[in-house]
DNA sequence: AAGACTCGCAACCGCATACAT
DNA sequence: CATGTATGCGGTTGCGAGTCT
């Protein structure tokens, strides 16, 4: 088995490094800087081949290296993008300021898989959408403080407008939303949070009322629980100021995310959202791509939400409504393919 | 106490790609 | 365009520490 060129052609150090050679190299890149890896070994005095050198200033010298546990927060990003980019550890480090791809790597194999597994989840069906990013509101329950309601429940709680491109779960102030903050990691810890007025804007405009499957590409708000992450330690700023336009970004964005936050719009990286608060109660709202598909008829009124975070897996989405070519199976809705992030569904509940 | 086993992590290996010549 | 070299990436290995028997 030969070694890399830059490896083989003298004798090289190998294992783990010592201090005194973690210092040589940490010296040799303050003082030079990243150039050439394969002359690094040779000028900063390392009997180490340039490609050792560089992987061990990448996962381990390097200064902005963050190091120790991974928070929930960074333990969602890793589900959800896995779900996407599949093992991408590059990739998906880079949405992790401060982790390396092979932590990321080694965090995945020795950790979540068997935490998810554990959980019976599968992400291996390609052909489907597995959302498994489950600090996500799910098991929404819309509680009515009053059986005799004046209103409709249709009309109350979700407002689906016709030919617009948003539909919002609102709800009058007697009416609470509540949903659960499920947390992958802590089996069991349900976290019950309020969030009133959340909307749903999608990119197309929903066509109808009718008692049926109506299928649109939105923006799900997401909740986070208030201590997920440091990254929100100033969710009490966003959240004080009242919810207006759900797209609308706080005043000082540009303070807490630099001038360049509107490329943050685009998804890369989680917008907390002031959309998505009530009375002292506050929760982290990151903008997600997501499907929804609400269903209305006169007794019932339900919506799913389904997560897709770049375009093909929206194809596939949509696709997948369509039964296959050889079934004669008459109906398909995407909640037989599809497994939804977050449900809602009416129930009458004096509890407030 | 000691060997077997498990787990997490650092490091290595081979391949793919980018780039220079 | 062909070839050689450097770099980046993902899979895998191996070591050391902790746990189990």
């Amino acid at each position: 088995m030969g070694h890399h060129t830059c490896c083989n052609k003298e004798k090289v150090k190998r294992g783990l490094w010592s201090p005194d050679e973690d210092e040589k190299l940490v010296n040799y890149i303050n003082t030079y800087g990243q150039s050439c890896w394969s002359n690094v070994p040779k000028l900063a005095g390392l009997q180490r081949c340039g490609k050792s050198c560089r992987l061990r200033w990448i996962n381990y010298l390097r200064p902005d290296l963050k190091r120790g546990s991974f928070s929930i927060y960074e333990a969602n990003i890793i589900i959800q993008l896995h779900e996407i980019l599949g093992n991408k550890w590059a990739q998906i480090a880079r949405h992790l300021p401060g982790r390396t791809d092979n932590e990321v790597k080694n965090f995945w194999n020795s950790s979540l898989k068997k935490k998810l597994l554990n959980q019976g989840r599968n992400n291996n069906n390609k052909n489907h959408i597995t959302p498994t990013s489950s600090i996500l509101p799910s098991n929404l329950l819309i509680q009515n403080p009053s059986n005799t309601s004046s209103h409709d429940n249709n009309d109350i709680f979700y407002s689906f407008t016709q030919n617009s491109n948003f539909c919002s779960i609102s709800s009058p102030p007697e009416v609470t939303l509540q949903g659960f903050v499920v947390n992958p990691l802590d089996d069991g810890d349900h976290q019950m949070m309020n969030f009133n007025n959340a909307n749903i804007f999608s990119e197309i405009p929903c066509s109808s009322f009718e008692p049926t499957w109506a299928t649109t590409s939105c923006y799900l708000p997401q909740i986070l629980p208030p201590d997920a992450n440091d990254l929100y330690q100033d969710q009490e700023v966003l959240f004080n100021e009242s919810p207006k336009d759900p797209f609308m970004l706080p005043n000082n964005v540009d303070s807490l995310y630099g001038a360049d936050h509107q490329d943050l719009m685009t998804m890369d990286r989680p917008i907390i959202m002031p959309n998505i608060c009530n009375e002292g109660i506050y929760g982290n709202a990151v903008q997600e791509e997501a499907v929804a598909t609400a269903r209305f008829s006169s007794n019932e009124a339900s919506l799913s939400i389904f997560h897709f975070s770049d375009q093909m897996s929206y194809l596939e989405s949509i696709l997948s409504l369509f039964p296959p070519a050889s079934s004669s199976s008459s109906s398909s809705t995407m909640e037989e393919h599809l497994s939804p992030v977050a449900k809602v569904s009416i129930c009458n509940n004096n509890k407030l």
